[in-house]
RNA sequence: GCCCGAGUGGCGGAAUUGGCAGACGCGACGGUCUCAAAAACCGUUGAGGCAACUCGUGCGGGUUCGAGCCCCGCCUCGGGCACCA
């Protein structure tokens, strides 16, 4: 060690002071607020906002943390950078809340945005506050009605009355997506079907949009959430086909024919039966005054006893009653008897299938119970059925003791014209069918999607309100315009349990069309709604002519980095990708898609890999990092232990780590600030270990770019702690006297600006301190790096025989292809003895690989 | 049942997409400093072997000069959808 270190004392690394230090200035200069600078390039960086429901736990702080990291280092690449933060803040836990503690939802909701908005400062996040908002502020939701009277008016918005799930721990009906394993998403109560008159978005008008659309989003999104929207739009190809009603005496049926949904209508000549389900009104009006009519209640009443979560799992035992009803199967006029079966969906398709027990397990299943016909028309060539059946005229039916259904694959028997034909999923003999059916006047190709209607109305107070009244003589007639926003009134005795339904101050009003008394829908929306759109608001959040202008939302979407918790796969990620295809068919926006890029980073786990959670007891709050060890150890540790996507369990040795290190970094930044000064590295002059250094700098500042560029900040920081680690020896062999001046501040630089997106206090510090530079870190431009300094001027390489390291040698790395294989040659000449070369194989920089034998 | 994703040291995880497996870190071991400990710093650390070497990326095959990576057939774990006709 030098004299002039000795005489050198580094200051200690202390976080809490620094770090309040630089919040205190960033706030006061207003760091972050958004440049809105044209001549730049645009980045629009978002997290999804929290649902302010207590303070900010361990994922947030991860969620946002990746966030932050990514909106300072494009901000340090030349982007204009918006990274706006906010919070969704209607919901039940504020409602209940309310009610335990009889006081308002806002206050309780507003004092947990306080304190969140305190520990985002406190982790030092770049968000431009001025932009900031809740979901329950007047000047924010009053839009979100807007919106609903837009989509009203465009014929997306409709009422209907119809079995919905009511969640009896909520007292509010559920969407479809909002019931996850048959439980309630929220409170896990098992929810029960209910028909109620409640308000839909017709999300259904975009099925195909939305799932045509995934395909613009492959390699940007992760591979599982395209792969799950897929599966909850759930497109199924296939045909309708109209049966004919048979033997309807003594009844005058709604219809005489009964169509089917199909995606196997390559199968229509083995239907041996014909299946309703138990709500269906039809197969009410087929039994009603006959003898199958008791069984057929009583089945009834069975079905709608079986709570959502029964009627999960394929294991369920099927039941069925015979109506005493036929319909004739278009293709050869068989009767075949209509059964209701609790395995029949009324809402899918056209509510009624065909029965095909020799091609559908379940169908087998159901025809095996009750001793139906097993007709079996499709079987694979070589089976001794096929030359068998190939040429019956009448339809051969079969109770052998099969036991399953046959392979959907193979060629169909007993056909008809059709006999011979590939069937299967997609073959020739489906699109014949279809054909022939249509020729017919009998069928028609057509598509189903699983994807239902979104419902939106909830029955609870602490909401969006529907913008909408009820006239007697008008029907629902929509709010004027220049009447918003609904306000929701403050002054409910929630404690009391009072509901917007049961306040005449909110609902009483007169309609806008015939001016009459009339009632206001008392029912509030999705909180799902108010999370929708709000990426979009943020371009423009105060104004106050329109949810957004054209001009900022142009100039800001598409979000070209989201980030977020998986749990949002369907539900937010879904009705959001809708809302901006709506908002588009409007003329408000020009993009398709809201979310360019998406990152679902993974949970963070305790020690033991279970999830935290407050019953558990086991949850690790932010602040039990933050106050031992400052917010930068905190974000350094958290893009360490872990890639961004990857779940991973809370360890301290790893915290305690991250906090050496960036000590260590801290002490190396020092110790090389020590005569340093910046310039242009002359490379030429620089001795062995300055070189050496140089090219340390140099590879990992690339690395650490590029792994930035895909998020893998692991990795990044790996880089920048090779750096560290080349710097610490350069300064711990090389007195002070005899180090050069400008790679000591190149490297000093590269390691401060290369880590201030994740440490920038730590970073602003030595900014300012070490390096003397003027301006915030922040405002710093990111490094250049050169691809030649980066490469060594020799490089050791492996030399193999037959693929086996065998030997090593160390060439120029400019050396020709030529001069290594001479050189390989003669790192191995005595194993090489007596062997005849075929071939060789030279990498340029890494191996040379002889096959000699 | 259908659809995704993942299996690499004691641990978290790397590997520029077919080129020296295990970067970086944690832990462990050894050393320096200290009366001692902590901290800090310097080493060692996939397994087996004294060694030269051999074996090693869930399992079994294959392609290739060369496979963690590509192909075929499995196994295990995680996740999603699900009486969806």
């Amino acid at each position: 060690m030098s004299d002039a270190e000795k005489n050198f004392e580094v200051p200690a690394y202390d976080a809490e002071a620094i770090e309040t230090k630089w919040q205190a200035a960033w706030e006061a200069d207003e760091l972050y607020k958004t440049e809105e600078d044209p001549s730049k390039p645009k980045k629009y960086v978002l997290e999804m906002f929290p649902y302010p429901s207590g303070d900010l736990h361990m994922g947030h702080a991860r969620n946002y943390t990746i966030g932050d990291a990514m909106a300072r280092q494009a901000r340090m690449r030349g982007f204009d950078v918006l990274h706006p933060m906010g919070y969704d803040a209607f919901g039940l836990p504020a409602e209940n809340a309310a009610i335990k503690h009889n006081t308002q939802a806002s206050v309780w909701t507003h004092q947990n945005i306080d304190q969140a908005t305190k520990t985002m400062r406190r982790m030092g996040f770049s968000y431009d506050y001025d932009r900031m908002f809740n979901t329950c502020d007047p000047e924010y939701y009053k839009w979100g009605q807007w919106i609903f009277l837009k989509m009203w008016e465009k014929g997306l918005v409709y009422r209907d009355t119809s079995p919905v799930n009511w969640c009896p721990g909520c007292q509010t009906v559920l969407a479809n997506e909002q019931v996850v394993d048959g439980k309630c998403w929220r409170c896990g109560s098992i929810p029960e079907k209910r028909p109620l008159s409640q308000w839909y978005f017709k999300i259904t008008d975009y099925a195909q949009e939305l799932l045509d659309d995934l395909k613009l989003l492959e390699g940007k999104w992760p591979e599982r959430v395209r792969a799950m929207q897929a599966n909850w739009i759930g497109r199924s190809e296939g045909a309708e086909i109209d049966f004919a009603l048979a033997d309807v005496d003594g009844i005058t049926p709604t219809d005489t024919k009964i169509t089917v949904f199909t995606t196997r209508p390559d199968t229509l000549f083995g239907v041996s039966f014909f299946l309703l389900p138990p709500e269906s009104p039809l197969a009410a009006e087929l039994v009603a005054g006959t003898e199958h009519e008791a069984a057929f209640l009583e089945l009834k009443a069975a079905a709608e006893k079986v709570s959502s979560v029964d009627r999960q799992g394929s294991e369920r035992e099927k039941h069925g009653v015979f109506t005493g009803r036929y319909v004739i199967n278009p293709v050869n006029g068989r009767p075949a008897p209509i059964w209701v079966a609790d395995y029949v969906l009324m809402d899918y398709g056209t509510g009624a299938v065909m029965g095909v027990p020799c091609g559908d397990q379940r169908d087998f299943d159901f025809a095996k119970k009750y001793g139906l016909e097993i007709a079996p028309i499709i079987c694979e060539k070589d089976d001794p059925l096929y030359d068998d059946l190939k040429d019956e005229r009448e339809l051969r039916v079969t109770s052998v003791d099969w036991d399953h259904a046959m392979e959907a694959e193979g060629y169909l028997v007993q056909s008809g014209r059709f006999t011979g034909m590939k069937g299967g999923k997609h073959s020739e003999a489906v699109d014949a069918i279809i054909e022939w059916l249509g020729e017919q006047g009998l069928g028609r190709k057509t598509v189903q999607f699983r994807l239902r209607d979104w419902l939106i109305s909830r029955q609870r107070y602490w909401g969006n309100p529907i913008p909408m009244i009820h006239c007697d003589c008008c029907g629902d007639v929509p709010v004027p315009y220049d009447q918003l926003p609904v306000t929701l009134p403050d002054n409910l005795d929630l404690g009391a349990g009072e509901t917007l339904a049961e306040y005449a101050p909110f609902y009483e009003t007169t309609c806008p069309k015939c001016g009459k008394p009339a009632k206001r829908i008392t029912d509030t929306m999705d909180t799902f709604t108010c999370s929708s759109w709000y990426y979009l608001r943020y371009c423009d959040p105060h104004n106050e002519e329109l949810p957004f202008s054209k001009e900022a939302v142009d100039r800001w979407m598409p979000v070209d980095n989201y980030i977020g918790g998986i749990e949002h796969a369907i539900l937010h990620l879904l009705y959001s990708r809708f809302f901006t295809k709506v908002l588009r068919d409007l003329g408000m926006i020009d993009c398709d898609e809201p979310f360019e890029n998406l990152l679902c980073q993974g949970m963070v786990k305790d020690a033991n890999g279970d999830t935290m959670s407050k019953s558990k007891g086991n949850v690790v709050p932010p602040s039990s990092v933050i106050e031992p060890f400052g917010a930068d150890t905190m974000r350094l540790a958290i893009l360490f232990i872990a890639p961004p996507e990857k779940d991973f369990n809370w360890d301290e040795e790893a915290v305690a780590g991250a906090n050496r290190f960036i000590k260590r970094a801290w002490r190396v930044v020092w110790m090389l600030s020590q005569g340093a000064a910046a310039g242009a590295v002359d490379a030429g002059a620089l001795d062995a270990a300055g070189k050496e250094l140089w090219r340390t700098v140099n590879a990992m500042g690339l690395k650490c770019t590029a792994d930035f560029d895909r998020c893998q900040f692991n990795t990044a920081i790996s880089a920048v702690m090779e750096i560290t680690n080349a710097a610490s020896k350069y300064v711990n062999d090389v007195a002070a006297e005899k180090r050069d001046a400008a790679l000591s501040f190149a490297a000093a630089d590269t390691i401060v600006t290369m880590l201030a997106p994740i440490c920038p206090h730590w970073a602003e510090e030595l900014w300012h301190e070490a390096l003397r530079q003027e301006g915030s870190v922040y405002n710093a431009a990111w490094p250049e790096f050169d691809e030649a300094a980066a490469k060594a001027d020799e490089v050791e390489i492996a030399v193999q025989i037959k693929g086996k390291v065998r030997g090593r040698v160390t060439v120029a790395a400019d050396a020709s292809d030529e001069e290594v294989e001479v050189a390989a040659k003669a790192a191995v000449a005595d194993q090489l003895a007596g062997k005849e070369i075929k071939k060789v194989i030279v990498i340029k920089g890494r191996l040379v690989n002889i096959v000699a034998v």
